[in-house]
DNA sequence: ATAGGGGTTCCATCTGCTGGAAGGTCAATA
DNA sequence: TATTGACCTTCCAGCAGATGGAACCCCTAT
């Protein structure tokens, strides 16, 4: 399989696929005139990647994910604790997201938007919040 | 006021403080030795900078920000309109994490999580979902 | 032969900083 | 006066995770 074929089976860019050999995710072979050739066991490490990155895993994650996803003898121990930090990770995003939303919110609420200049946005912007 | 004193006032690095005046939000006067001399109306930008950089506006978001700050003839509309943008990106976000959230809880949950090779997470990333 | 649709490499760019090296400046102290 | 130490300066590199583009090769069909 080349690289176009891959790409729209994994649903990943031939970029993106190019990156991930680069930084040694995946390991196409050559044909020879120069082509990366991709057998069954990379397309599916491509897509376990997808899947993977799709879930907000980072890279590195990912790395760790398909070591053990190799190894099968691993346990599954790893794999959770793996999961669990990325879960607690989204978590506090969302609650950082939450929390800039709720303000943004509420001055977004407050501002007239019309054509007069006075904003309570700005105004909030310019000094410190009180409450 | 020098940079360090502006950084412990505003709560931005001096780094971040260099950097915004690299990128030309801000542009503090230079004393004969060469330091950075940052007037109030320096220190009042870069604490507004700050504050919309909490809400997680981006620069350019910033950049226009500021600029509306300064121009006393600006209709509110404008700005709100920012607002609401950037608002509706962040509930984006918070959408796709909180999808994240509930696949990545799924599977921690039916995770072991044992010694045992048989990991639920593994099998989901290796193949398509089907529900 | 030529046009097109693949593929290849390499380098630059994006966002928003952050780290570090190499060096200048200044106030206080030994 | 010399020197320490805390400042400050510039510049260059790097982080994640790609993505865009230039310049070029390859292969098939017309």
């Amino acid at each position: 399989m080349n690289i176009g074929d891959v790409a729209s089976v994994s649903g990943l860019p031939a970029k993106t696929i190019r990156y991930y050999e680069d930084i040694g995710l995946v390991s196409p072979l050559r044909s020879a005139n120069g082509y990366r050739t991709f057998r069954e066991s990379d397309v599916h490490k491509l897509a376990f990647l997808g899947r993977a990155r799709a879930l907000g895993f980072t890279i590195e994650n990912c790395r760790n994910l398909l070591k053990l996803y190799a190894d099968t003898d691993r346990a599954s121990a790893e794999v959770k604790q793996i999961a669990e930090e990325h879960l607690q990770q989204i978590d506090h995003k969302i609650g950082e997201l939450t929390e800039m939303r709720a303000t943004l919110a509420h001055l977004v609420d407050a501002c007239a938007g019309d054509h007069r200049p006075n904003c309570p946005i700005l105004a909030d912007l310019a000094m410190a919040r009180q409450g």
